[in-house]
DNA sequence: AGCACGCCGACT
DNA sequence: GTCGGCGTGCTC
């Protein structure tokens, strides 16, 4: 038996990120494991932590060695594996071991150190109960007990009923009596101790069930006194029904009140008790079963390539480059009833805008309750239960967005990660993991298979699987080319908006689009039209001639900032001046660009008069369900088109719709990330897949002021292949990723020039610290290890709730361990600056360089 | 992150 | 001469 357990405590601090060692009390003995939830004193305070490690001795002088105070859970909430897991993000994404624990956790169960009051030894009063005033000899052991008020002999008997009482509940009910409470533990009448408390109860309903057996229960029936009709009558119902029985049902179906069937329980024949029950946010819902389709010749390749690796229980990676509507989704279904079928568990993971009713009815009608769903709009106690239900191995599958990656299973047979390009995979707060990245390292540890599937993979995954690395992360190529429903892909038309307004038209609809929507409100089809909001920010463009000003040292293009009127890379620090006029065709036509969903709803209204338009945005959508009502609108057939953001152009399957419009395709064209023009790709690429997917043929109109931009032309003609051989070009070019990692180091403060000589110094360190370790050098010699450091400059938001931001960026090739080189730089360079308004923050492998 | 221990200004 | 400012150091 081990004596010692090593404990991660609840303080995310750079001084308490590491393991505790504690003793472990005898009762504990046998249930401590590693991934228990415990309560442990630390320095005046008593504080949640996890057990990472177990051992016999520890290096501790035993002086200092404290017990552990408390067991939270009866199973532990993490597995060992989960454990491991959140050592090595602690490492790949430079957090602190808590911040990686608690995000495998359901936040139910973050639980914070609560003062619970008791009567000092209560074994001695019990036995006393009310007569406590009045038997002052047996109360030695309080000099003053005999002399307790009124008010003092209330608030002990109320507490005493309970044995132990939060304070927190007794300073409300006896909210006037705050010092008499004070003064009965300053006396020692009451005593406090401190314990962890859950932030979400476990629900429980009323159950009802009978006490004696049934045919000693018919035959009291039968002699049930006439007059008791009532409670005849439940107990028939009781006895007819079995089980146990929801006291709530017994009251609606029969009409009785709770009396009497508490009367029932009073005379013995039934008990009443709390039953714990799980909430279930589809309680609502039912699922009719729906059973495999067949597939088609190509999903059965993808399908038997995938259960070669199961069968044979070897671990393995697929990226699954499908089209739209090439019936991804039915491949999933099928390789998860295997998995199933084999006795272990699966984890598909989508975005979570894609985590629609529509998608989890799919996989409800398939698995039934087997299936746990996991998203941000479930209330905690909600979250909890269907974690719960993981964990205690009553589901089988888990569906969810990022975070459910870490859902409990014990026999991990397949992980999924659908839409694998999506950024939302990448967590923005700390720990700032990528859910790909965690999928992997997972699947190593339960030998299980990884599916990416994406009709637009993104480059990383892409490259990895083209390239013959040793990496760990080295997924097998499946393509499916078809669509399952055998229809064709939309054709789609890009139209010059430059064109457009040389002849005359300043509407931002252009004359092709705005044809083709007459056209489809007369044959009453319906349309989608996307707006790329993500352009809002502020890039300069030419109307006339399509110019964008872009950066001379990173091809990136430039933001304009108003303030000081002048262009800036966000990546290098380059800064020119705003142009009047455009330097390529001299027109005065130059300007910023943005427009928002409300301003083309109007503009619809105006042009089309009884158009019936679905508006979804983050304005309309932020209640909760109002994404659901907003589509089942428009499904209905109660407008005629749908008006979105990025929200519209993912996994939307509707019937009718038979023309997509892009306004503007360039708006994610020319933000300043490298990545601008893949998301613009797979934007397109995703919204054409949302038109003719069934009978009718379908239309996409793009418009574009940039239609020989190679994004646009490659997704107009649905041709991956010929996108990334062309991006990849630039990238390598570049040192970009994939032929690089980054890591995005971040600092922040109130003091700019502060921050400035912080920043500077910082990019100083690593490049001495990594000149001495021999890894500073130029990508750009193709050399299979280098490291470069870029600025540092400021953020792209310059200022954020009154601190300044200054970033630098980490370039390099091999497998150095930069994480701990740059949150080794960090610590020392917080020692050195000893100012604690100082945030470094580090972000390894960032998606959005902001 | 808290909380305590520890050295320098305005007050009974 | 004391109460208290928050600098820095520790928490098994």
């Amino acid at each position: 038996m081990s004596r010692i357990a090593q404990v991660i405590v609840d303080v995310p601090s750079r001084g308490t990120d590491r393991p505790f060692d504690y003793i472990i009390p005898e009762s504990m003995q046998g249930w401590l494991e590693i991934g228990s939830r415990v309560g442990v004193p630390f320095g005046p305070r008593t504080l949640q932590g996890f057990v990472v490690g177990l051992s016999m001795e520890s290096d501790t002088p035993a002086v200092k060695l404290k017990p552990i105070k408390e067991l939270l859970d009866l199973t532990p909430p993490l597995s060992e594996d989960l454990v491991e897991l959140s050592e090595w993000m602690s490492a790949r994404y430079a957090c602190h071991r808590i911040t990686a624990l608690q995000v495998m956790l359901p936040a139910a169960l973050k639980g914070k150190a609560e003062r619970y009051i008791r009567v000092t030894d209560r074994s001695e009063w019990a036995e006393r109960g009310s007569n406590l005033q009045r038997d002052p000899d047996e109360l030695v052991l309080f000099e003053s007990a005999d002399e307790l008020t009124d008010m003092e002999a209330q608030i002990v008997a109320h507490i005493q009923k309970q044995q132990e009482v939060r304070m927190e509940h007794l300073t409300r009910k006896f909210a006037s009596h705050a010092d008499v409470i004070k003064q009965l533990l300053q006396r020692g009448v009451l005593s406090e101790s401190r314990s962890i408390r859950d932030k979400v109860q476990k629900k429980t309903i009323r159950t009802v069930s009978l006490h004696l057996p049934e045919d000693e229960i018919r035959t009291i029936i039968e002699e049930f006194p006439a007059k008791a009709r009532r409670q005849k009558e439940v107990l028939t119902f009781i006895a007819d029904t079995g089980g146990e029985i929801p006291l709530k049902d017994i009251m609606t179906v029969l009409g009785v009140t709770a009396g009497t069937v508490k009367s029932l329980a009073d005379k013995g024949y039934i008990v009443i008790r709390d039953m714990e029950v799980f909430r279930d946010p589809y309680k609502n819902h039912s699922f009719a079963p729906s059973q495999p389709f067949v597939l088609t010749d190509e999903q059965q390749m993808v399908y038997n390539a995938i259960v070669q690796r199961l069968d044979t229980r070897t671990e393995g990676e697929f990226l699954v480059h499908g089209i739209t509507g090439s019936g991804k989704t039915e491949v999933y279904l099928q390789s998860i009833q295997r998995v199933i079928e084999q006795d272990r568990q699966a984890i598909m993971l989508v975005p979570e805008i894609a985590l629609t009713p529509q998608m989890v009815e799919r996989f409800k009608s398939r698995f039934g309750d087997h299936v746990a769903v996991m998203h941000s709009r479930l209330s905690s106690g909600e979250r909890y239960d269907e974690w719960r239900k993981i964990r205690e191995g009553q589901a089988l599958v888990a569906i969810g967005a990022r975070s459910a990656i870490f859902a409990p299973f014990a026999n991990l047979g397949l992980i999924i990660m659908d839409e694998e390009h999506e950024t939302s995979y990448k967590q923005e707060e700390s720990p700032k993991y990528h859910a790909r990245d965690v999928a992997v390292h997972r699947a190593h540890q339960h030998g299980a298979v990884v599916i990416l599937g994406s009709a637009t993979p993104s480059l990383e995954s892409y490259h990895a699987a083209r390239s013959q690395s040793s990496d760990e992360f080295n997924p097998a190529l499946l393509e499916i080319h078809g669509r399952a429903l055998g229809s064709e892909l939309p054709e789609v038309h890009i139209v010059d908006m430059r064109e457009e307004l040389k002849e005359g038209n300043r509407s931002m609809f252009s004359r092709p689009l705005h044809q083709a929507i007459e056209d489809r409100l007369e044959k009453k089809q319906q349309i989608v039209l996307l707006l790329n909001r993500r352009g809002h920010s502020t890039f300069v463009m030419c109307r006339t001639c399509g110019y964008v000003a872009e950066c001379p040292n990173c091809d990136i293009s430039l933001t304009f900032h108003q303030r000081s009127n002048n262009l800036r890379c966000h990546y290098c620090g380059h800064a020119q001046p705003a142009p009047e006029i455009c330097p390529e065709c001299g027109s005065e036509h130059i300007r910023y660009f943005g427009t928002g969903t409300q301003r083309v709803e109007e503009e619809l209204a105006k042009l089309f008069p009884g158009i019936r338009v679905v508006r979804m945005d983050v304005d309309t959508t932020t209640q909760k369900g109002s994404h659901e009502k907003l589509l089942n609108q428009f499904r209905d057939k109660q407008a005629d088109l749908l008006l979105g953001t990025q929200m519209v152009a993912k996994g939307l399957d509707f019937p009718d719709v038979t023309l997509v419009g892009v306004i503007a395709a360039d708006s994610a064209l020319h933000l300043p990330d490298f990545r601008a023009a893949e998301k613009t790709f797979q934007l397109l690429t995703q919204v054409a897949g949302r038109a003719g997917r069934h009978h009718l043929p379908g239309e996409v109109i793009v418009q574009t002021y940039n239609p020989d931009h190679y994004s646009v032309v490659h997704a107009s003609r649905h041709d991956y292949a010929s996108f990334v051989r062309e991006e990849l070009k630039h990238r390598q070019v570049l040192s970009y990723p994939p032929y690089c990692r980054l890591a995005l180091i971040t600092f922040s403060h109130e003091k700019l020039p502060l921050l400035v000589r912080i920043a500077e110094n910082y990019v100083q360190m690593v490049k001495d610290h990594s000149h001495k370790l021999g890894w500073l050098g130029s990508l750009e010699r193709f050399s299979a290890e280098a490291l470069d450091v870029l600025g540092p400059v400021a953020s792209p938001i310059p200022r954020l709730k009154n601190r300044y931001r200054f970033q630098c960026m980490i370039k390099w090739r091999g497998d150095m361990d930069v994480a701990r080189l740059a949150e080794h730089i960090s610590e020392q360079l917080q020692d050195s600056v000893r100012d604690k308004d100082l945030q470094i923050s580090i972000d390894v492998d960032p998606q959005v360089l902001m």
